[in-house]
DNA sequence: CGATCAATTGACTTAGCTCAAAGCATGTGG
DNA sequence: CCACATGCTTTGAGCTAAGTCAATTGATCG
């Protein structure tokens, strides 16, 4: 909890505010695979305290049908992911590994974050941030090719993963590349040639199934064109 | 300004937060092709009063290279836009039509409006809002095909400059079909034969270069798959 | 030590890109 | 008011990157 004061400042704001928002924030566990229940009454937003979820927008359809529920985003400790109800276009949380959490009803944690501009100004520049992420991202899912999004992709997993911009970098994917396709928009095929094309050339290695060793991030960056 | 006040729901705070806001905003009028003075000091909201625009990602390299320069987003009457400074991965607002609008500092914004949390609140609704649509629009442009995006974009447009949601519908596009293709990431030559598949099948119709009317905005809907 | 499921590889198809050549609007000068 | 010039738009003919279908290999776990 001492991580998610911090994350959103709670610091510039009384404690009174923090306290409050603890009284409502449900704390849950999630085993890999395991989806966040839905509530439909209210959106929510999810402080993710540990391990690794993906974001995924909800298909239409109201029974097993698997048509078009896509990987939207990938999720790591510190972020804020806000989930929405069904009629809005819902999304839903799936654990990839073991993941903590704490959810809160948007509209209760809002009611009482007014209270603390201080607050709700941080949420407002975190979630504009999130926003001009995702506007990039899908500025390139438009424009790149296939190479260009894998490269990009590990790139961004080395640096939310395990912190590294630079160099040489190891470390294990939580996702399959079927996720890794999926939010990327290309096949399992085609992740898996791109997989095996940067390894022929000494960029990546794969120890095991979901190990990745990064030989040079710079290069990776020049190959992701970003 | 009346339009301004209503669009961020001034009404529910103060009427001297929205006479502060008033004080610090810029008005400004672009004539078509404009491009908003870039401010490389700090971030801008900025509400389009009226006409239409296109916010466009800032390629790097500092001189004339046009090397990508993508279109992110259409803009509308009504609209609030971050526009970001330089070195975050800075973006910019090129007018389509003659375009009225009121810029802000974003933290001059923020910092009064920290003294109306309605004010604060209603604005981070809107960016999380905003934040889902590009996400679900991120999500389509990874897994549509050219005809499923066309048709889409067909859709919104009836929505956004003409209000039309279902039915018949005619109106005057203000961007060429080179930006079109660039905010779907496809190319001009496919856009314009989806335009003229469309056009056979008696779906729209386009009387002159930027009149289209659309016959069946049911039928479209369904072909974007939505 | 198999059983199972994910990942890889191969052969083939195709949607959309590239290059190139017309067609049409829109605007300008005679 | 008409002829021409310019810049969009449309159309055509390959080409290529990525998707599809199908078979094989390899990892992980009971």
């Amino acid at each position: 909890m001492a991580a998610f004061r911090a994350a959103i400042r709670f610091d510039q704001g009384s404690g009174e505010v923090a306290d409050q928002l603890c009284a409502i924030g449900e704390y849950l566990s999630l085993a890999p695979g395991d989806e966040l229940a839905v509530d439909t009454d209210d959106d929510r937003l999810i402080y993710i305290a540990s391990g690794a979820a993906k974001l995924l927008s909800q298909a239409r359809s109201g029974s097993g049908m698997q048509a078009g529920s896509h990987v939207l985003a990938f999720q790591f400790a510190g972020d804020i992911v806000s989930v929405l109800r069904k009629p809005a276009g819902g999304s839903s949380l799936v654990a990839l590994s073991e993941v903590d959490l704490i959810a809160f009803s948007a509209n209760q944690f809002l009611d009482i974050a007014q209270g603390d501009p201080a607050v709700l100004r941080a949420v407002l520049v975190k979630s504009l941030d999130s926003l001009q992420r995702t506007r990039t991202r899908m500025m390139h899912l438009g424009h790149q090719t296939a190479r260009q999004r894998i490269a990009g992709f590990l790139v961004s997993m080395a640096d939310r993963i395990c912190g590294c911009t630079g160099g040489k970098c190891e470390f294990l994917l939580p996702m399959g590349r079927s996720d890794i396709g999926d939010s990327l928009g290309l096949t399992i095929e085609t992740v898996s040639r791109q997989f095996t094309d940067l390894r022929k050339e000494g960029l990546v290695s794969t120890p095991s199934r979901s190990m990745v060793c990064l030989t040079d991030i710079d290069a990776l960056k020049r190959e992701a064109g970003t």
